[in-house]
DNA sequence: CAACATCATTTGATTAGTCAAGTTAAAAAG
DNA sequence: CTTTTTAACTTGACTAATCAAATGATGTTG
């Protein structure tokens, strides 16, 4: 009864390393004031928006009741306002957010990118993307409901 | 200002990937009443116990406190004993976690695996796991503190 | 038009985690 | 021996999420 599948190693690694790597992010962050979590809604919240919370929650992968919450933190620091119209909520950025974001994007996306381009070459990382992408589009396919 | 140099790709794929496959993983591990951390928790103490709780924080990446609290719900549950020991607390597995750990173990590891082996070839495993290997220990030797 | 149905969002209870300040137990110093 | 130091652990205040039950907003129907 050993842990050592080659799966459950790679799956382990992932844990850890997205565990490891979302904390110094959202160190990395704090020069902004704001939390990986924030960044990354903030982002899809950019490039999408409008929208509504249910096409967000799908985006970032959380449920209905998480990107409420979230929201309500958002829209309390000032970053993004939400207006009722039609059953629908319609959330869009704020000035203030756009001109952090203006600032911050390229900063963290630098930083998320030197994980891999510090110690991969250009083949090495689109051989990994490749993988995780087969991998994760697998996943999502699963995830169908069992008839 | 565009969302995609390759690393932000990969990097935004292996988070999705992660918490996706997390949730699946809560999901499968209800049968046995735990949660995906939870697992984590009693298999690394059942590899290295007894062991103290700063050696089992540092095992899966989690704070001092964080692991204080999940140990105070594992107790609860039934899964864990503490003692006093010295200064330290050494931690250790019941019988009743044991016994559904042999359950549990062999179906979470297989799960685990599918993400993988369903998709992927040995072959391509192994490059993935190389590759995260390396990414991995890389983001832990930047981790030190800057002096 | 009041009652119902429906879809979107919110909320209460809980798990899981962070940081930083507070305890506690044992050792070293006075 | 009491006092101070230190290492290990806990705790308060908070972010982030989940599930499932409750609200809100808008249509539809008797």
């Amino acid at each position: 009864m050993r842990n050592n599948t080659l799966g459950s190693l790679i799956w382990l690694r992932l844990m850890r390393f997205t565990n490891q790597s979302n904390q110094m992010s959202n160190d990395f962050l704090k020069r902004f004031d704001m939390t990986t979590a924030q960044f990354d809604v903030l982002m899809q919240i950019r490039i999408y928006q409008p929208l509504t919370q249910m096409e967000l929650a799908e985006k970032v992968t959380v449920t209905q009741g998480g990107i409420s919450r979230m929201l309500v933190r958002l829209e309390k620091e000032g970053y993004i306002v939400r207006k009722q119209d039609w059953k629908t909520k319609t959330i869009s950025l704020t000035d203030k957010a756009e001109s952090i974001l203006k600032q911050a994007m390229p900063e963290q996306l630098a930083f998320q990118s030197s994980f891999f381009e510090d110690v991969l070459n250009e083949e090495e990382q689109k051989t990994l993307y490749t993988l995780m992408t087969r991998v994760h589009k697998y996943s999502q396919k699963r995830e169908l409901p069992p008839e």
